[in-house]
DNA sequence: CTGAAAGCGCTTACAG
DNA sequence: CTGAAAGCGCTTACAG
C-alpha cells in the first residue's frame, strides 16, 4: 500500500537482470533440461540479487494446482480437534490437497483462499463467502443445521444409553452431568445423557462443565454424586484429579465417564472410560461429503457417525 | 486429466449464459454497488446452474492477497505441536497470512503453495522448493544446523540442572534419564539431563523413551530407579500410571519428570513437573524469522529461547 | 447501469 | 540452447 514500496521482482526483472528471456528463467528455475549450465548460474545469481519469490498466482493460473481445503477448527490445544486435524491432514495428503487451518477467531480470509471450507468448532460456522457463491462448506456436529452446508452428524443417542446401563448396574443412584449450560439449555451430548438416564428411572443433577467437587458434593457428606458425566475428557481428567485429591476413591466411590475418547484416557490412573467416535470415519465422511458438494448441487449432505461407549477402569 | 472431463466454468461462461459481460459478474458476485437487481439475480442463477467456482489464482493475480504460511508440525496428536500449530495460527491470523499445515509425511507442495514455511517436527525438515529458490524456511528445534534455513534454538542446559538439583535435594541417587535411542545417540533433551547429572556426580542410567516399569525397575526390588526423565509429558504420564498400577508411590518413591509442559500436566495427580518453554515466544520468533528471511538476505538468523522447570507434584 | 480493454505473473507449445 | 507469442481467469480503471 506504501507508494514508496518497492515492488517485487517479477520473472521479467529477473530475465532483465540476468539478461535472457523469461523462458529461459523458467527453464533455469525448475532444473529443466536444455539450458547452458552458465546461463543457469546467472539466472539463479540474479534471482537471488532481486530475491525473487515466484507467484504462486502466476503459476497456478497455467498450471494444474491442487485442490485446497480450509478446515477450521475448535481450539487444537484440545488433543481431539488435534486429532481430527492429523486425520484430515492426512486423507487430504492422499488426495493431494492441501489444508489450509485457520480457528475461529481468526479473520483469514478462507473463502478466498480455499475450494472447499469443513468446520469443526462446536458452534455454528459462518463463512463469509465472498464472491464464491458456490463454495462447499461442510460442519462436522454443528449445534443447528445450516441449509446449503453439508453436515456430519454425530449420533450419540445409543452410547448414552449403554453409559448409563453400565452406570446404573454398577449401583449409581445419584449421577451429575456436568454441561455447557448456555442460554438454550444443554448442549446435545448433555441432553443424550440426561434423558438416557430419565429413561432409565433415574433424574440426574446438571451442573456447569467447570464446577469443582466442593460445589458438586455440597455441604452434606454422603450426599454428593455417586457419577460425574463429564463435559468431555479433558475435563474428566480434571475430575479424576480433584477427587483424588478430596481423598475419594474412583470408580469404588465416585464414578467418572468422559466424553471424546482421547487417546489420552489409557494414560491415566485410573484410565477413563468415555464416548468415543472414529475420528478417520468422521474425517473420511467430511471429505466425502466435500466432494460431493463440489459437484452440481443435489439435496441433503448429510452423513451419521456414531458415539461408542467405551468402559475402562473409571466406572 | 481425463479428456472427457468438463472444463471447470469460469467467469466468462457465467456471462454467457446470463446474457452479460464478465465484469458484470464481478459486480454480482461481489455485492458491488451500480448493478440492476435484476441483472445481479440473473447472475447469480447463472453461477450456480454452472456450478462457479471462481479461480484462486485469477484473483490472487489481479488483487494484493495475504501472505501464506506453510506449517509443518508433528503429530498433531501430541498436545504440544497442538499448542505451537495454535499460536502459530493466532499470530499469523493477527498479521493476515494464511497457513497452509502439514504432517511431514504429506506429500503435500508446500513450496509452491506457501510464500514461507515454518517446520517443527523433531528432525530436519527438507522443503522441496521447486522453483522457489529464496523461500524462506525456519526450522523450529532442529538436530542440526541447515545452511540458508532460519532456526528458533531451545536452550535446555540451565533448565535441566535446576532439575537435576531440585531431584537430588530430594535424595534421588538412581536417576534414569528415558531417550530416544538412535544411531546417532541420545536425543538433546536426554544429552542435557545426562549431562546436568554428571556435572552434578551422578552416573544416571540411559533407557529407551518406551521402556516399560518392570523393564526398568530390573528384579531386585529396591534396586530400581528412584527418579526417571521421561522422554516427554506424554510418556510422564504413562510413566504416572504404571507407577500407580505397581502401587509405587509419586513422589515418595519414585519422581518423575517430563518435558514439554503441556497445560495438560496440571490435569492429572500427582501434577507432573516439567521443563516447559514459552511456545508463545517460540511461535513469535518464529514468525519474526520469517520476515527477515523474506527481505534481502543477510546473515545468520537465530533465536534462541529458553526451558524453564517447573516443579509441579510429581518430583 | 453496463461493457471493451488492459494487465496481473507465470508456463507451454512452437520457432529458430 | 534460447526467445517471441499466446493464454490461463480474474479485477480495475475507463468509457459510454
Amino acid at each position: 500500500m506504501n507508494a514508496s514500496a518497492p515492488r517485487a521482482a517479477t520473472i521479467v526483472d529477473v530475465a532483465r537482470v540476468a539478461g535472457v528471456s523469461r523462458q529461459t528463467v523458467t527453464r533455469a528455475l525448475h532444473d529443466m533440461p536444455g539450458i547452458n549450465a552458465g546461463t543457469r548460474e546467472r539466472v539463479l545469481a540474479a534471482a537471488r540479487e532481486l530475491n525473487y519469490h515466484p507467484s504462486r498466482f502466476g503459476r497456478g493460473l497455467v498450471k494444474p494446482a491442487g485442490r485446497t481445503l480450509g478446515l477450521l477448527v475448535g481450539d487444537l490445544t484440545n488433543p481431539y480437534y488435534g486429532e481430527l486435524a492429523s486425520t484430515v491432514l492426512r486423507l487430504a495428503g492422499e488426495r493431494g490437497w492441501n489444508v489450509v487451518m485457520a480457528e475461529p477467531g481468526s479473520l483469514s480470509d478462507l473463502a478466498g483462499a480455499t475450494d472447499a471450507v469443513v468446520g469443526f468448532t462446536g458452534s455454528s460456522i459462518e463463512v463469509p463467502r465472498a464472491g464464491a457463491p458456490n463454495l462447499p462448506v461442510v460442519e462436522i456436529d454443528p449445534p443447528h443445521d445450516h441449509p446449503g452446508h453439508g453436515r456430519v452428524e454425530f449420533e450419540r443417542a445409543q452410547a448414552s444409553r449403554d453409559a448409563v446401563s453400565h452406570l446404573l448396574a454398577r449401583g449409581v443412584r445419584r449421577p451429575v452431568v456436568l454441561d455447557l449450560l448456555g442460554p438454550e439449555g444443554c448442549s446435545r451430548r448433555g441432553r443424550a445423557f440426561v434423558e438416557a438416564f430419565r429413561d432409565a428411572g433415574v433424574e440426574p443433577a446438571v451442573a456447569d462443565r467447570a464446577s469443582s467437587w466442593a460445589d458438586l458434593a455440597g455441604d452434606r457428606p454422603g450426599a454428593g454424586p455417586d457419577a460425574v458425566v463429564a463435559f468431555n475428557d479433558l475435563e474428566g481428567f480434571r475430575v479424576l484429579r480433584d477427587l483424588r485429591t478430596a481423598g475419594l476413591r474412583v470408580p469404588q466411590d465416585v464414578r467418572v465417564v468422559g466424553v471424546d475418547g482421547l487417546a489420552l484416557g489409557e494414560f491415566v490412573a485410573p484410565r477413563l472410560s468415555t464416548l468415543t467416535i472414529d475420528l478417520t470415519e468422521v474425517a473420511r465422511a467430511a471429505l466425502d461429503l466435500v466432494v460431493e458438494l463440489s459437484g452440481p448441487r443435489s439435496g441433503e449432505a448429510v452423513r451419521v457417525v456414531p458415539h461408542r461407549f467405551v468402559a475402562r477402569d473409571s466406572t
